[in-house]
DNA sequence: ACCGCATGTCATCATGTGAAGACATCGCAT
DNA sequence: ATGCGATGTCTTCACATGATGACATGCGGT
């Protein structure tokens, strides 16, 4: 039997790569790229950080696993879409915001890291953004859209950063309010 | 004659203060903290990174010193009064965003620089708007003020990352424009 | 002219990091 | 059962970084 049991294989190689794919997510996220080691990755997932080596081939191609990885179970979200934009902010709430978000305010030396956050978060939040603005009739509806993504990224990201006590503290369902509105008005006037 | 000649001395203290500030302004806002080496500094000052720890007291008291610098001409600004707004990101344009910004959407590990970082833009940005919402009657005006800035520093660090392409080679006009109508939207419903 | 101190230069250390490889160990096919 | 490949563990390397101190050098007061 080589497959499907997957009980408890003390040996599993692909247990131990899905273990480090998800500690990386949430140090990515919770850190940074540059912020977060191999080591730390290994630690909180229980293995060997030599195996990222051995299986991502290093720590930048781990890290675009994980942009991949969220992209993957992400549908692509209108953020002016009020169940959207909740079930969104639901999930940062618990898993933190994505890794790329970091690096949109803070571009990569990578040029590989660059190109894969911005392919993957414009297909997930400002293409579907832009298509709303365009049935809508708005001008310059692609720059609108990367106008909002910015906005909501400085938010989510500032909410989770220690740099604005009452929007961290703050109820999300509020927080959810008031970024709706804020995220309307780059669709109120023509 | 001790002073104010400051003609073109080969040995002068103050103007290799100066130059390495300057130089550490530049570098922390385009690159971040973290990423910003003090040998970086001092080649591009002109001046021996040694200098850095013997002026300064090492990398990190640097970084409050550029933080207090920006802080110094810069006078609290209202970004929902055009001027001010317009004024900040003509700023912006020549100089880049402060090296502040960084901060708040990615925390330092460094409390003493997330203190000073936080207490500089309270002042110069959350509290006169804070203080607006106030005047104006709005409820939660520091959640509201805190949620501007946030998206805010979204936008305006986007814009010198890279991406988002559009709004990096917006035209500033057009950016101020809707920019203001996205911050004003914090105002617009009670 | 000379000496002391401020200023600048250079070498070096301690630490942390990503990466690679040697070795051990387990599982599976035969 | 047994040998081989897959998987995991550990050590070590090469490099970058921030910091420190020894040493050199020039300015200014006497």
């Amino acid at each position: 039997m080589s497959e499907a049991s997957a009980g408890e294989r003390r040996r599993d190689a692909a247990r131990s790569r899905e273990l480090l794919l998800r500690a990386a997510i949430e140090l990515f996220a919770e850190r940074g790229f540059d912020r977060t080691t191999i080591r730390e990755i290994g630690e909180r997932a229980g293995v060997d950080p030599a195996l990222i080596a051995r299986y991502y081939g290093g720590k930048t191609q781990l890290y675009l696993a994980t942009v991949q990885a969220e992209h993957g179970d992400a549908t692509p979200a209108d953020l002016l879409d009020e169940e959207r934009l909740a079930g969104l902010l639901d999930r940062f709430e618990q898993r933190g915001p994505g890794p790329a978000f970091q690096t949109v305010v803070l571009p990569s030396d990578d040029s590989a890291v660059q190109d894969a956050v911005r392919a993957h978060l414009h297909r997930r939040l400002v293409d579907p953004l832009r298509e709303r603005l365009e049935r809508e009739g708005l001008d310059r509806p692609q720059l609108r859209a990367e106008l909002a993504v910015a906005a909501f990224t400085g938010v989510v990201l500032a909410r989770s950063g220690g740099g604005m006590p009452e929007l961290a503290a703050a109820d999300p369902a509020e927080v959810r309010a008031l970024l709706h509105d804020l995220l309307a008005a780059t669709a109120g006037t023509a």
